[in-house]
DNA sequence: ACTGAGACTTGGAAAAATGTTA
DNA sequence: TAACATTTTTCCAAGTCTCAGT
């Protein structure tokens, strides 16, 4: 395929979206509810269970020490959450080991537990050779086959899948229940390992509307409560037992719900570009304030927006990994340097964040922020907090004050959209080919990931892809050789005979050359976008953190329309184009704006890009009016949700 | 003012789907 | 058409932030 735009993929069927985009008529506006309500009417089945444990047959069996066994059904069950990770390090970790075990042996019968008591002595094979083999016996399945499985899939989906909220049938994000199973916590978690125990209709919380059906639980048993609660947006909840967490069953990202949300995100976003310059001047000033807490939350402030820190709130600890963000940065974490090469005032960041991702960077500073960290890390542990004074809270509640709706986070989306934006402007050449335009975005793209520190590990096949399109390349320029020299004996040859043919032959060469000129440098282009882009993420960014409307904007600015990827030319093939439709100048009530965010967007639709939950939302967010369903994507309700194809793990 | 439960967004890995190649 | 590569989607963990209760 040609793009990853993430918003702008490709699909053949979508005209007649296009039209009823334009239609006035199709958009309806709805009434906005007051004051925390989230919806008026709610209608669903309930979550799907997971799957009942289907116990091993007796061929396959469990060895403790060297000898064969058959566990108790429960035994057994945990036995296989084990058995089929075994290729995985998990299985290694000392820590996941320990609360495996432990977990494991509270749901054996006393007998096994007498004897099974040490881990090291219990053998999987046989049970993670069935697994794999189970897999692979899938995987070999006729297409007829196959194709059956997803019918039923896709039946349970329509049943289960959607819900009515409001006289819209919305799609639900996550509506299985999360099967039983071992808990992979990220980084060193402590708990990683222990058992996810099964979560039964007892367990969970149904909310819906007083005056809707009802879902009716398994039979044989009921739900721990139901209520009708229209101040939250979810569907089901329960308490996971590792972390005592509520998880919660809510809409996908195509429903109005979630996407007049996430357009309020923007929205807040881009009053922060209104008044950043005021905020900035404020904490610049506060770095020099009298007050500690003041000073502390200056500094705070100047990272989270220079730098796009997290807001860091704090975490019980032994309970998770040990990850921080900026507020709860310790002295362990941060390095000054007075001088390093050759410019002063250093900071030397090395923390693990969110997930355990480890931020690394080492950032020039003013003079006063250097200051003052040395101040507050004066006599103090390593293992001390940087901002004693300070945690989310209290600087939220700062923000609150400069602006409505303005908390820390707001500073990473405002300066991911912002800087997605300038990115394009500075390293899009209007000139330039199409691929080299899909270059520049996902450089902006990558700039933004950047910024975020939203990193990847390498994919396991990266150096051999790389082998590969290296290779392809070598390939075609000795193509161009040859035909460069085909071509230069096809003159030789046209220039003796000089009749028709031969300068045919000649012009059919030279044609040639240029074909394949311009493959090398897509594939040149490719090679570098995939070199860039190593251990770079750009999925969170683009789902969460960049604007639609500046790609739009972008896109509609004036691109070539080419092969798969049509981008408009003309209209305004001058540079200032993204200065008209730009971002920060745009409002939601500016109707020139919209309009021609409307524009664009129908552009984009009738050149057939592709209709994803995520675009519906932006559809929701713009113009309040719903995409036609298209042929590509399967279970299409009456309301023409496009719901996306089958597909994940 | 403080705290923790609750609700909702953000995050990378992994699985499945899809595309390409031998 | 099988095997391999790449893209898309799911999965569920891990953050942020609010709000109710004290």
């Amino acid at each position: 395929n040609t793009t990853h735009l993430w918003c702008l993929r490709a699909l053949k069927y979508s005209v007649p979206i296009l039209q009823r985009a334009r239609g006035a008529g199709e958009r309806w506006e709805e009434e906005h509810y007051e004051d925390g309500v989230k919806w008026r009417f709610l209608e669903h089945k309930g979550p799907l269970f997971a799957p009942e444990y289907e116990p091993l047959t007796d061929n396959v069996r469990f060895h403790y020490n060297g000898q064969p066994m058959k566990l108790s059904a429960n035994a057994e069950e945990v036995a296989t959450f084990f058995g089929k990770m075994l290729d995985h390090e998990y299985t290694t970790n000392a820590i996941f080991r320990a609360n495996f075990f432990t977990d494991w042996r509270e749901v054996m019968t006393s007998a096994e537990r007498k004897l099974i008591t040490n881990l090291n002595k219990c053998d999987f094979q046989e049970i993670h050779t069935y697994f794999t083999e189970k897999t692979e016996a899938k995987r070999v399945q006729s297409k007829e086959v196959k194709q059956d499985l997803k019918m039923e899939q896709e039946a349970i989906a329509q049943e289960y899948g959607y819900c009515t909220m409001d006289g819209h049938r919305e799609r639900i994000a996550n509506y299985k229940i999360e099967p039983p199973g071992l808990f992979r916590g990220r980084g060193s978690h402590p708990k990683m390992g222990k058992l996810k125990n099964r979560i039964q209709p007892e367990d969970v919380i149904i909310n819906c509307s007083r005056d809707s059906k009802i879902p009716v639980p398994p039979t044989g048993h009921n739900w721990k409560e139901v209520r009708f609660d229209n101040k939250v947006t979810w569907l089901a909840s329960w308490t996971e037992n590792v972390q005592g967490a509520m998880k919660y069953i809510m809409l996908n990202p195509s429903s109005k719900l979630k996407g007049e949300k996430d357009w309020q995100k923007f929205e807040i976003a881009r009053r922060l570009k209104g008044c950043v310059d005021d905020i900035r001047a404020k904490y610049s000033a506060d770095l020099k304030s009298r007050e500690m807490k003041s000073r502390q939350r200056a500094v705070a402030l100047y990272f989270i927006d220079k730098l796009a820190l997290r807001a860091g709130n704090e975490k019980e600890e032994g309970e998770t990994a040990d990850t921080v963000g900026c507020c709860s940065l310790r002295v362990e974490h941060i390095k000054l340097h007075n001088k390093l090469n050759g410019q002063a005032c250093v900071v030397e960041f090395d923390f693990l964040g969110k997930d355990s991702i480890r931020y690394y960077n080492k950032v020039l500073v003013k003079k006063q922020v250097f200051k003052n960290l040395k101040h507050f890390m004066q006599n103090k542990d390593p293992s001390d907090d940087v901002f004693d004074r300070l945690n989310t809270h209290n600087l939220n509640k700062h923000l609150q004050e400069l602006m409505e709706g303005l908390t820390a986070k707001v500073f990473r989306t405002y300066n991911a959209s912002i800087t997605l934006q300038h990115q394009l402007e500075q390293l899009t050449d209007s000139e330039g080919s199409e691929a080299e335009k899909l270059l520049s975005y996902n450089r902006a793209n990558r700039a933004v990931a950047v910024l975020c520190n939203h990193q990847r590990t390498a994919p396991k096949s990266f150096d051999q892809s790389m082998k590969k399109i290296q290779a392809k390349i070598e390939a075609k320029k000795e193509q161009i050789d040859l035909t460069k020299s085909e071509l230069k004996s096809a003159k030789m040859y046209h220039k003796v005979k000089k009749d028709k043919k031969s300068k045919l032959v000649v012009e059919k060469k030279k044609k040639m050359v240029q074909k394949l000129e311009e493959q090398l440098t897509k594939l040149e282009v490719q090679a570098t976008d995939r070199e860039e882009n190593k251990q770079i993420a750009l999925g969170t960014s683009k789902l969460n953190y960049l604007d639609p409307r500046i790609t739009v904007a972008w896109s509609v600015g004036g691109w070539v329309r080419s092969g798969e990827i049509k981008w408009r030319v003309g209209g305004s093939e001058s540079k200032g184009m993204l200065e008209s439709s730009s971002w920060e100048a745009s409002t939601s009530t500016d109707t020139m704006g919209r309009q021609r965010e409307r524009d664009a967007l129908s552009e984009m639709l009738s050149f057939g890009w592709d209709v994803t939950p995520r675009l519906c939302g932006l559809f929701w967010r713009q113009f309040h009016c719903r995409p036609l369903p298209t042929k590509k994507y399967t279970g299409v309700d009456p309301e023409g949700v496009v719901v996306g194809g089958g597909g994940g793990g």
